[in-house]
DNA sequence: ATAATACTTGAATATATGCTCATATTTTCA
DNA sequence: TGAAAATATGAGCATATATTCAAGTATTAT
């Protein structure tokens, strides 16, 4: 079906010995250096479990700093940190109200994401 | 809409000002440990831009190590080691064919996760 | 056998990252 | 006004990670 043809790799001239057609059509379709690092610092936001539950808690609902240290059991300290992460990635918003600021997921394409991971894992 | 009740943060018995209601429903659809960890795992793969690359390259076609290597500029070695970091996670396979080794993406999801990441940025 | 090619691996190094601790900052309440 | 509460922030530390360099396999070619 998809191109399996067994052709051998050429000498491309000069330098390594690489299948040269393969190599210039994956190179066309490759996103440029910007859009790559984009990619991979969206994907690395999602590639730590405390991030991850944050999001996960915000899904069900908006909540404060308190309720977000008292869910995870880890210091208020320690979560303001990680959501400075995710405010500075766009990944939730705040409200503030008194002293207490409210957080929630910025839009659904979290939601969209974490789903496309959780998706994966049942497999 | 969706409940955005302006319920004040209560003191709960002995401990911090929290929302528990809103707690403990997050703590119910909460995942396990093992799960969170394995999502967050999932992610940090794509959480570089030499393995997103890598991916995409594979996206196009199968390749060896020298495709690739010659095509992201970057030593075999180098490429290697992050395969390593692709075979090891399953988002590759190898298929040898006498000194060469050609890599390829292991199954759809890397796909569906790739695209589901470039998704998110076009907004 | 010897050399060359394609790839892998381990150690080393430089950088990034997550949490803690101490210290602001802002707002409320007495 | 002063104390307390909720959150934010900076420095420091310990760990993780990406690449390099040197050396090791495995396979093909001479």
């Amino acid at each position: 079906m998809h191109g399996m043809m067994n052709k051998k790799p050429i000498k491309a001239c000069g330098h390594k010995t690489i299948h040269q057609h393969l190599v210039e059509k994956a190179k066309k379709s490759m996103p440029d250096d910007a859009a790559l690092h984009d990619l991979a610092n969206l994907f690395r936001v999602f590639g730590d479990s405390t991030r991850i539950r944050i999001l996960h808690a915000l899904m069900s609902s908006e909540m404060c700093v308190c309720d977000i240290s008292f869910l995870l059991g880890m210091t208020e300290s320690a979560i303001s940190h990680q959501l400075r992460v995710l405010r500075q990635t766009r990944m939730v918003t705040q409200r503030k109200a008194g002293r207490v600021v409210y957080y929630s997921l910025a839009d659904n394409h979290v939601k969209t994401i974490l789903k496309c991971g959780l998706d994966h894992m049942v497999e």
